[in-house]
RNA sequence: AACGCGAUGAUAUC
């Protein structure tokens, strides 16, 4: 259940399993900590750290290096250093696992020092290094915007026997596209396929866009027509992508039809899917139909997320209906999704739009007090 | 005892 993803009836077991007296051992408390982290219930992923030792359980590297990952997912660096150092404590020694954890969640997090510490400490300890190490820094490095030491590790992979593998090349190709360099990102491509690599869905996706991003979305779309003439199935961000830049661009009719497209190949609209869309029909000027997409994306039953319901709330000012606007700011509430900070910029607008500048100030101070930062 | 558990890439809003 955990390797399909369906972390609730993962979860359901092990309870049911501790109700009947079947101990669990320590594979089973790693494969449950492991979903709770990735379903972000870190405190219960903790409690059940510590409810191992009274089932005699005795966490393990996997265990150790599960609970990494779900401290450096939210950031939390600190608790995750310091459990690093209690794990080393207690005579556990980190494996490649652990680095590349570590190594990865400092370094998305812009902490590239404590990264390259990681990486020597792993050197001196005899620990040897993987691709997934030094994908990491580089994308770290060329976020960060030090992109020569990104192409040293480059080089050291190869001087360590590591090839450059399809995720290192998706990552040159999105950071291409990231910097607005569609031009080089499209070499890359061609040297990958030159040298004998099989662009997958992420690649072409990253490259298609670069272009899109680079303003050039027909260019985005003839890309996406050699993916599929090359046998390459284009996935649900592939079409996302190329839907977000032909709307960007004004072709709403051909955004529209690629998502008509997808039903026809089977590709699930998500999220992100709806949001672009409505997005596009908002800026549009078309409230039916990005209102239309909003219902439709409820009864495919998808969960509108805070990132949608911005959207609609925002469509729904444009269109004038600032009192929707606020039914929709409630409605939201009132399903538990969490409104964010842009959230409450949206909102801030409409009341003070709608003349209600009273109930913007208090919408400011909620804001404050439920501890988001205006921005 | 064996088996089972952990890591890196693409797409949406102000």
């Amino acid at each position: 259940h955990v390797k399909l993803g369906d972390n609730f009836t993962a979860y359901s077991l092990f309870k049911a399993m501790k109700k009947r007296d079947c101990f669990p051992d320590v594979v089973t408390y790693n494969a449950i900590i492991h979903c709770l982290c990735k379903e972000g219930f870190l405190g219960t992923a903790i409690k059940m750290f510590e409810s191992m030792e009274t089932d005699g359980c005795i966490p393990n590297v996997v265990t150790y290096s599960s609970l990494l990952h779900g401290f450096l997912k939210l950031g939390r660096l600190r608790s995750a250093y310091t459990l690093f150092q209690r794990m080393e404590k207690i005579g556990i020694k980190p494996d490649a696992h652990v680095y590349c954890i570590l190594i990865d969640g400092f370094g998305r997090f812009g902490k590239l020092g404590h990264a390259l510490r990681f990486l020597d400490q792993m050197k001196r300890e005899g620990c040897p290094r993987n691709s997934v190490i030094y994908n990491s820094l580089i994308g770290s490095f060329i976020k960060m915007g030090r992109v020569q030491e990104a192409a040293r590790f480059f080089y050291e992979m190869s001087h360590n026997e590591l090839a450059p593998d399809v995720f290192t090349f998706s990552i040159l190709i999105g950071s291409c596209g990231n910097c607005g360099l569609p031009n080089e990102a499209y070499q890359i491509f061609r040297r990958m396929t030159e040298n004998g690599y099989k662009p997958d869905a992420y690649v072409y996706t990253a490259l298609i866009n670069s272009f899109g991003k680079a303003g050039q979305p027909n260019r985005a779309w003839q890309l996406f027509e050699e993916m599929k003439a090359h046998g390459c199935a284009p996935n649900v961000a592939t079409y996302n992508s190329l839907i977000n830049y032909l709307g960007k661009a004004g072709q709403t009719d051909e955004a529209y039809k690629l998502f008509e497209e997808m039903a026809e190949r089977n590709c699930t609209p998500d999220l992100f899917t709806f949001s672009t869309l409505m997005d596009i029909f908002g800026k549009a000027r078309n409230i039916r139909a990005s209102c239309a997409l909003f219902n439709q994306l409820k009864t495919r039953g998808l969960v509108p997320n805070a990132f949608v319901y911005n959207i609609h709330i925002q469509n729904l000012w444009r269109a004038g209906e600032l009192k929707m606007a606020c039914d929709v700011f409630h409605e939201m509430q009132t399903v538990r999704c969490a409104p964010d900070a842009v959230i409450f910029n949206t909102m801030i607008g409409v009341l003070v739009e709608a003349g209600d500048t009273n109930a913007a100030i208090l919408l400011y101070e909620e804001m404050t007090e439920g501890g988001l930062r205006p921005n």
